[in-house]
DNA sequence: CAATCAACCTGGGTGC
DNA sequence: TGCACCCAGGTTGATT
C-alpha cells in the first residue's frame, strides 16, 4: 500500500504539525518494538524535521538521532490528539507536547520503527536508490543502473537500491504509461524506452500524490483519511478489463513473485 | 555482484 | 455461519 506518494503525504502532514515538538513519552504495545524503550530514552527528544526517503519516514531528532519508520503493507502512521478514540492495531504511540500523539498502527506487524545514529543514517541513505523527484533521476543515470541487468524491468523498478519509492502499484502504472512490457529485461531497454519510463514514473507518482494516495485496503493519511488514486489506475488489479488505450483485455500474471498487470497489446516491449 | 527465495505476520476474501 | 485455504501494496538475509 504505502509507496512514495502515500509516505510523502504522511511526511508532509507530520512535518507541518510536529516539527519543534518534544517527545514526552513512548507507549510500546508490541514487544517487537521494545527496543524503542532504549537508553538514552526518546523522552525529551525534540523533532527537528520529518523527511521521506523512498518509502521510509524519518523523524530527525536533536542529538543527531533519527527515528526511521516503515509502514510496509498494512501500517498507518496517524497524528491524533490525546482525546481521540483508540485506533485498532496500535503498536506504539509517541506522546508529544500539546496533546498531540503519533500513533503507529499495523495489523500485520511487518512495519518497522527504529532509532539510529548519524553513521547508520548516512549508510542507509547511501544504500537507497535514486529519488524520482530529485535532479539525479535522469535517463542517463537510470539507464546506467539498468545496464547489464537481466531481471524483468518490473523487478528492476521495484528494486529500492535502483529507484527509491516505487512499489507494485505505481510500477505497473508507469510501465503501462511508457508502453513497456514488464517482462522485458531491464538491461535491454533502448535509451528512448528508459526516457519514457523515467517520465512515466514521475507522472504516476505525481498523480498519486495529487489524489492523496492509492487506497486499496488499508492506506490512510496521517489524519486517517483514504486516498482516491485507485480511481485513476489504468491497469493495476484490472485483469480482463479493457485497456483504456487500446481496448485489449488487461493481463494479470506473477512477475518476480509479485502480482502484475499490463496490456499485452500496447506494451509489447 | 546479481538473482532467487524464504521468512516475517495477520486480516480479509472466497468457496465449500 | 463456520472453516480451510489463498492472497496481500515490502524488505531483509541466506543461498545459489
Amino acid at each position: 500500500m504505502p509507496e512514495l506518494p502515500e509516505v510523502e503525504n504522511v511526511a508532509r502532514r507530520l512535518r507541518e504539525m510536529t516539527v519543534g515538538l518534544t517527545i514526552r513519552s513512548v507507549d510500546v504495545l508490541d514487544s517487537k518494538l521494545d527496543h524503542l524503550l532504549c537508553e538514552p530514552s526518546l523522552s525529551g527528544a525534540t523533532i527537528q524535521d520529518v523527511v521521506r526517503h523512498g518509502k521510509f519516514l524519518a523523524l530527525r531528532l536533536d542529538g543527531a538521532r533519527v527515528l526511521l519508520m516503515h509502514m510496509m503493507m498494512s501500517g498507518r502512521i496517524l497524528l491524533r490528539s490525546a482525546d481521540h478514540p483508540p485506533d485498532d492495531y496500535l503498536r506504539v504511540a509517541f506522546i508529544l507536547d500539546r496533546q498531540i500523539q503519533i500513533r503507529f498502527c499495523d495489523p500485520r506487524r511487518f512495519g518497522t520503527a527504529k532509532l539510529i545514529g548519524p553513521g547508520e543514517y548516512t549508510d542507509f541513505q547511501s544504500r537507497l536508490g535514486i529519488e524520482p523527484f530529485s535532479t539525479r533521476f535522469t535517463t542517463t543515470n537510470i539507464a546506467r543502473r539498468f545496464e547489464s541487468r537481466t531481471v524483468a524491468i518490473k523487478t528492476a523498478l521495484l528494486n529500492q537500491s535502483i529507484v527509491a519509492g516505487v512499489g507494485n502499484i505505481y510500477a505497473d502504472e508507469a510501465l503501462w504509461r511508457a508502453r513497456v512490457n514488464p517482462l522485458f529485461p531491464a538491461g535491454e531497454l533502448k535509451r528512448e524506452q528508459v526516457a519514457s519510463l523515467v517520465r512515466a514514473v514521475r507522472r504516476v507518482l505525481r498523480d498519486g500524490l495529487k489524489s492523496g494516495g492509492t487506497t486499496f485496503s488499508r492506506y490512510a493519511d496521517a489524519d486517517g483519511r483514504p486516498g482516491t488514486n485507485q480511481l485513476n489506475l489504468n491497469v493495476f488489479r484490472r485483469p480482463g478489463q479493457p485497456c483504456p488505450r487500446c481496448g485489449a483485455p488487461v493481463e494479470g500474471k506473477s512477475i518476480g513473485g509479485r502480482t502484475s498487470h499490463f496490456c499485452p497489446y500496447c506494451q509489447q516491449r
